[in-house]
DNA sequence: CCATTTATACTCTCCTTGAGCATAAGATGG
DNA sequence: CCATCTTATGCTCAAGGAGAGTATAAATGG
């Protein structure tokens, strides 16, 4: 437990070495998939010590990318510390602070000769992709072992209570589907038993759960992450770091809905970009396109000062 | 610098060797003042070293609160994690990663005989409170700094863009004041060399901007959870854990004007507060009150399972 | 020319939000 | 008892925004 504060003042103190580890979630979009880096054949994500070389945590993690891509990092986001003891599945192992960032990119700006490759993130979260509509292992596969979960709390109002939860979380019995919930998706599930991760004793059966996990809590972290770019999408113009310089609305709004998961209204859509004026056009015209040719738009960097602190808005507002 | 993952797969490694500390930001409500437990005579937030044998940081933070105030603490919400190199302005001290959280009490509920005591949020940053109409430091002392700074760089097009930036901050310029921005408002000070923390090299004048200074980058961390708050109430409905358990709901907006900063319009905040279905009336009406008296409320805890996750709104929206 | 695909311009309705008016129900001082 | 002050509470209204649909334009490949 922490001192009191009454016993000392502020300065850190010493003694409780732990070390600390940077572990990142880095996206990219491309052709309408959103991906992340990934390390050892897309089981974990890239993590390693934090080293105080750098002046800030911000500063190291900036570094650490670029040495890895060749290139800078567009919008950096801090997500979550996490301290559990035994994280690391190792109780004997030294205590470890793991603090984990977003990070937004380019798929073509990975460098050469890396193990680090792209991953799809749905390939993680099958579940989050409701832009063809809900997928089918939700109906199929998650909604009954949620069911059965429920159904196996100790009391009928508790019973209640587990289904409640499970319903609104994953917007089941017609309830809507929230796509910024992704996290306590996925802690619905691992406390359920049914992510691999969560490597409780199970039944005759394994977990059933689609989805590819990950090493020890990666999987945890790459929710977090995906819900905060979900949320700030929203409200912010962070989209834009994951367009190539020049792009359609069309593009624009695939990327979007990739990340979103679901699908948005195409005129409202365009309605919104232009009349915030987040993008000006450039002239020129889609070249190998389907159908009519669209104008090509880039992001006007000026909105970075006019509002990058007042906020944006896309149509993904809750119904 | 991190290790190129290429290099390491996911396990923690050793070496590197940091302590971790604790840093709280405890808010609670009393009559219509926000106030923070604060130590060595409110110039510094509670902190103390994490130590490993709790499970989490979530739990140490709790424990540490509670047998500070004898009471368990209702909302707990991380913050921010500082790993910066001198950050406790000694480059010889063992480097520090300080995890901050936010958590929400009532007053009532700190113990006796500490050192830790109340102070309210508007003695650190006078600037925001905007109940009573701008601050009067805002246009006389805040503003004029500002444009004395956004002068002093070096090209003309940088000076535009410094009072660009220093404008929408603070809201001048006719722009509307964004109660979010406490940060930004609070860096962007720091940046222009206003704030006593700073500590760079000044000219003949000491900072003159009115507001309390702490520790090492306490305030920083002060306005870290002044904004996450005054995000987060607009749409979870956090408010109630710093409220008694029956309230009017005058009392009610009083806590949110607040939290906020700003007043709101009494019958649309009435409005959205009982579409919404947040509170269910006592049957008790308020006693000691002047006017016609108020019925007394009871925050409905059944909403928590209803929609802690899908979101409220309060009518704070931006214009 | 046709169907098909995508782009782009409008329209329409419903709901939310900000704001104000009006009335009710207490206390207080004369 | 009345006038006045203060707060509570109910109701209306107008403007703007969001969701959804219609209509037309511009390209492609038969």
């Amino acid at each position: 437990m922490a001192r009191s504060p009454q016993k000392k003042a502020s300065a850190p103190a010493s003694g409780n070495a732990v070390t600390a580890d940077l572990v990142a979630v880095l996206v990219a979009v491309t052709d309408g998939t959103p991906k992340i880096v990934t390390i050892a054949g897309g089981s974990a994500l890239p993590s390693g010590p934090f080293e105080f070389t750098h002046r800030s945590l911000q500063t190291a993690l900036r570094a650490w990318v670029e040495a890895q891509t060749g290139h800078p990092l567009g919008y950096v986001e801090q997500l979550y510390t996490f301290a559990d003891r035994g994280r690391s599945g190792d109780a004997k192992s030294p205590h470890s602070v793991s603090i984990s960032y977003l990070g937004l990119t380019r798929e073509d700006k990975v460098g050469e000769g890396f193990e680090a490759h792209w991953s799809g993130w749905y390939d993680y979260f099958p579940w989050e992709d409701h832009r063809a509509g809900a997928p089918a292992c939700l109906a199929k596969i998650i909604a009954p072992q949620l069911k059965a979960w429920a159904k196996a709390a100790s009391s009928p109002t508790l019973q209640r209570e587990r289904w409640q939860r499970c319903a609104i979380t994953f917007g089941l019995d017609d309830r809507d589907w929230n796509e910024e919930l992704v996290l306590q998706r996925y802690e619905l599930l691992w406390e359920a038993s049914l992510i691999p991760e969560a490597g409780r004793a199970h039944g005759r059966d394994a977990p059933v759960v689609p989805g590819k996990p990950m090493t020890a809590d990666h999987r945890r972290i790459l929710a977090t992450g995906i819900a905060r770019l979900r949320a700030k999408i929203k409200y912010r113009p962070v989209v834009f770091e994951l367009m190539p310089a020049e792009f359609t609305l069309l593009q624009l709004q695939r990327s979007v809905e990739a990340l979103a998961g679901r699908l948005v209204h195409k005129q409202n859509f365009r309605r919104l970009i232009e009349q915030q004026e987040l993008v000006e056009e450039t002239g020129a015209m889609a070249a190998d396109t389907v159908g009519r040719p669209a104008k090509l738009f880039r992001f006007r960097h000026a909105v970075l000062a006019e509002r990058a602190v007042a906020g944006t808005k896309l149509p993904l507002s809750r119904t």
